[in-house]
DNA sequence: TCCTCCTACGTCAACGTTGACGTAACCGAC
DNA sequence: GTCGGTTACGTCAACGTTGACGTAGGAGGA
């Protein structure tokens, strides 16, 4: 900056003005500052600015994902970022692999970079962490989960009424049997989408076989195993209810592999890519992944701007999308 | 970091020492620091410190990819970040959309943050603000296509040689007709595939029928009507070789529309999940891109930390995995 | 003519932190 | 007892920028 106020032969702080569009300076010294600032590949360094000026923002949002290669995740950054950047604001983002741990550090590591906000997907189990930087004064927004403590914003989606849904859908076709598959207990939103199914049974009249559930499914392994195991059981279930992406391809990987694909039904939460272009095509309950991205980005925006209305819990519908595999009757 | 200090009755400097682990601060007042830190909730600001150190690193690198809801960038971001953090370093992400203006924007975005150094997916056309932003002196790697100036890393895959082989391995089988569809021609990886495409040909004996030639099949519905077209030639190809994975899922759903999904040979480059589920699994040239990602970072770190070695060009390979929608003869 | 107001600049200090350097106290050695 | 060296601190300025404030010169009105 000083090497630009030289060459243009003004005061750093005229410098300032121009490159931030302030009035106090006249055309032609306007021109020389912009002419020097090019010559010179002059970059305003942001860092110094936030230092310095009165609002000490820096024009940066932390993600805090589980895994940004997930594609759930990763179409939410994105929703997120084009949010973001609508606005100047640019992205730091991490996966916090759902170790409350790793989530701390890299909490941690935003806020020493003074990011203006976060939104975060939390960890399963207590969720001290985000309590303790959201009580610092850090804008926050959780997705996906909402939080344990008061006084902050999340966007989740219709976990309990759309696993009802999915299960009165297959009870509807008169099955009996169904299996539910789920990600880790300690995630909120596997034990929403198990109150969905419990729910979903009870209206149907169905009572819960304890031995159809199956739990902490966490990968495809895990899944697979489930699966396997469900299938081999004296009176299988005729119906499965996966309530995660991931799981939903292992049960799928299983039917296949035994060729019962076409005879056990199958409706899985969450959408996941060629879900329509597999034999049959996979029912889902598909999320409106960007309008939940959108709508925290406008929630950590509006805060960072400094909105103090209450907290908001918005909750964006989910839709049950049929493909095939959650209208296959029961023989 | 006043307050720390006054708190703990030490001078800034001495809160400086502690929480950089320098010597020159006796136990017991490292003691009284951390528990002032701790009672005040001091996080250091790594922008300030990172202003006035001498190396002037603010520990963050960029990453700009095409899309970040992509599963190829998702999963190389999500490469990039594990080997970043590795190194107490987090990543600034961003989508250019393939759109040289707002790549060149974010690059200026991500320039005004002083990251140590940027991993960039090029856009198609000039390179212009790239080798400006290089010559500026911020260390850069380019991923998935290179530069078209000198003096700067890379990482590639075996673009040509790959898809070489994949028309070589249909030409094997038979097939005499094999269409290329390929996504923009400004793109490097689309002229690489295209010449690979063109050397198989060769290699095999066959002459190029450019009529089966589609390229600039940017999105999936350019690729549905470029699929749908070649299927109703007069002489219509027995077999695919789609250079990008979203072009794969279009000619993909046309070949089912038509039923021809068992009959019409496909292979794609770039690898997807659930691309061993479908029928006939799909046979694709699958990129490392673990690998690639990692590769990327490492380069990217060394840079940063002075390596000044002779610019490198990786490339790591791809392979060929057969699944069976791409050992399918003609007739 | 003189005063006021405005415009177009410049000067200075401060944002939070650390490098360079200063200093007081203590240690061991001669 | 003096001296050189070490340890454990403190002081000061500077990193790049901007808010607060100052000032010179010209325009406009009474």
């Amino acid at each position: 900056m000083r090497d630009v106020a030289a060459l243009a032969k003004v005061s750093t702080k005229t410098v300032s003005r121009v490159i931030n569009d302030l009035p106090g300076a006249g055309p032609e010294v306007v021109e020389r500052v912009r002419a020097a600032a090019r010559t010179l590949g002059y970059r305003p360094n942001l860092a110094a600015s936030g230092l310095r000026r009165s609002d000490r923002r820096t024009a940066t949002i932390g993600v805090l994902f589980e895994d940004l290669s997930n594609p759930f995740d990763s179409a939410l950054l994105r929703a997120v970022e084009d949010r973001a950047r609508h606005n100047g604001v640019l992205v730091l983002a991490g996966s916090s692999e759902d170790d409350r741990t790793l989530q701390g550090e890299l909490l941690i590591s935003l806020s020493a970079r003074r990011v203006d906000g976060v939104v975060v997907m939390a960890a399963g189990g207590h969720q001290d962490a985000l309590q303790q930087e959201r009580e610092r004064g850090t804008p926050m927004v959780l997705v996906d989960r909402p939080p344990t403590f008061d006084g902050t914003d999340c966007v989740t989606t219709t976990n309990r009424d759309s696993s009802r849904e999915a299960v009165t859908q297959l009870a509807s076709l008169g099955h009996r049997d169904i299996a539910f598959l789920g990600d880790r207990r300690t995630l909120w939103t596997s034990q929403e989408r198990y109150t969905g199914y419990l729910e979903g049974l009870a209206q149907a009249g169905l009572t819960l076989r304890e031995e159809l559930v199956r739990t902490d499914l966490h990968g495809a392994d895990l899944a697979d195993a489930a699966a396997t195991d469900l299938l081999d059981l004296d009176r299988p279930p005729t119906a499965l209810f996966t309530a995660q992406n991931l799981v939903t391809v292992g049960a799928m990987r299983v039917l296949r592999a035994r060729g019962l694909h076409h005879r056990v039904a199958l409706i899985g939460f969450d959408d996941f890519p060629l879900a329509d272009m597999l034999e049959p095509g996979i029912t889902v309950v598909r999320q409106d992944v960007p309008g939940i991205g959108r709508k925290a980005a406008e929630l950590i925006l509006a805060r960072i701007d400094g909105d103090t209305s209450p907290p908001v819990h918005a909750v964006v519908p989910a839709s049950l999308v049929r493909r095939g595999s959650g209208e296959i009757s029961p023989h």
